[in-house]
DNA sequence: AAGTGGTCTAGACCACACC
DNA sequence: GTGTGGTCTAGACCACTTC
């Protein structure tokens, strides 16, 4: 095989066709190793940069999975979980997802990571709280042992105080908030975007930095309709998505 | 300024900070120029291609906007938009958007960019058609000359027939289907995910190839309860951002 | 024509995983 | 140690924008 510049395609994407032609046509399966880069590069006459420009690009598209040390392999088709939002504003949410994944063989859990008194101009106006009364606990969505997203909790220090060493055994925040404090939470608003993500996310999350993730944060209120909890979670794009349905009666989170 | 290894932190990464400093120290503001990447590499000792690593990666996170030919500049901080879902699945939808962003100076419009007949697994098991029969149409929406989204319409062609022409003058399929055919649409249900820009899609939304979109689904019904348009767009997610309202007696898309 | 970012090369050394 | 991907360099030429 040997490419060269036609037309005014780069090298690079002719790189990137020949792995999706492989791909598609399932001489390399989900799951299988790609030649190494540098075998690449030698069997298609380019420089090995060339050959990593198209495979990053791939792998940010989630079609390959780079693990340094080891190769370059054919992602397996994404476990799409979905999650089905309701109109209802409650929050079984957390519970109910968990109980779902594991009717699927998936254990779920909630890991505390982090936690401190820390301020946020976003969450600050979302909570109508002054500045040092701001706690932000980060927390991790453990799936089968694969993080599928990284949490940011803001809440107010003096309404949950010693909420960390609650949350050390059991990280959910808003189990926590039920449990120790009586505070039932449901929502006000949930929003969804996009993002790439960070050095720090992407290390949380277990993928590329830059890799597309789904962002989306809600304001909790308690049942007199004070603003309680504000809270982000990145979520792998490869690993959830979310679903409003209208149909049937619908369920949580 | 002079960078070297240290420690573990990677050169590129110690160019990314150098960047991030200035734009929040304001010493570089929204819209302004950096230098070019030959005088960064110049001005911090290290390789062209170690700079570009460095802007790429903050190309992609949405920090600084590359223009090839003319310069890399600090992006403009996101003038996110905000789509109001309710919990109805009526579909006011595109015409309340519209209406918004025409109130707030911004001219929005559905531009139509192709139709063919054409198959697609999903759209057949969505809309339970045989393969023949499946229409795709293409169009964006463009928001001050500025393109937003890039959606394609899976449809049932004998249905519809003829609705190509009737989307030259005017890109909205919504309005076609019930100005033309008569047909009241509402939402069965909606799904939000995050991508990467294909090649295709980067160019359709004016981004860089692999910069995270913004991905909705949704399948429409009409009025006696059968599927009838499926529908994805691909949003830029630094431009609009999906909320879920719950407090207030809600609105429309 | 001049200046910008975009692509590409050859070669080197480092960090990590596995044996 | 061996082999993988990760980082970095020096230098070249191309494509696009502006003048």
């Amino acid at each position: 095989m040997r490419l060269h510049r036609t037309g005014s395609l780069p090298l690079y994407r002719q790189v990137q066709q020949v792995l999706q032609e492989r791909i598609e046509s399932r001489a390399l399966l989900p799951g299988d190793r790609l030649p190494t880069e540098h075998e690449l590069a030698r069997e298609l006459a380019v420089n090995r940069l060339t050959v990593r420009q198209a495979i990053s690009e791939l792998a940010r598209a989630g079609q390959l999975v780079v693990r340094q040390g080891i190769g370059t392999f054919v992602a397996e088709p994404p476990a799409h979980f979905v999650v089905t939002l309701g109109p209802e504003r409650s929050m079984a949410a957390v519970e109910h997802t968990t109980r779902t994944l594991e009717q699927e063989g998936m254990p779920a859990r909630e890991v505390f990571l982090s936690s401190a008194i820390e301020d946020c101009a976003e969450a600050r106006e979302q909570l109508r709280l002054p500045r040092r009364r701001l706690r932000r606990v980060d927390t991790q969505f453990l799936v089968d042992g694969e993080p599928w997203s990284a949490n940011t909790y803001w809440l107010a220090d003096t309404r949950f105080r010693g909420i960390t060493d609650r949350l050390v055994h059991d990280g959910s925040v808003f189990r926590a908030c039920a449990e120790h404090y009586g505070t039932d939470l449901r929502y006000a608003w949930r929003s969804f975007a996009a993002a790439a993500a960070s050095p720090r996310e992407a290390e949380l999350l277990g993928v590329a930095v830059g890799t597309p993730v789904l962002v989306r944060e809600g304001l909790n209120i308690d049942s007199s309709g004070t603003p309680t909890v504000y809270v982000t979670r990145r979520l792998r794009s490869d690993r959830m998505r979310f679903v409003l349905r209208y149909e049937h009666d619908p369920i949580v989170e």
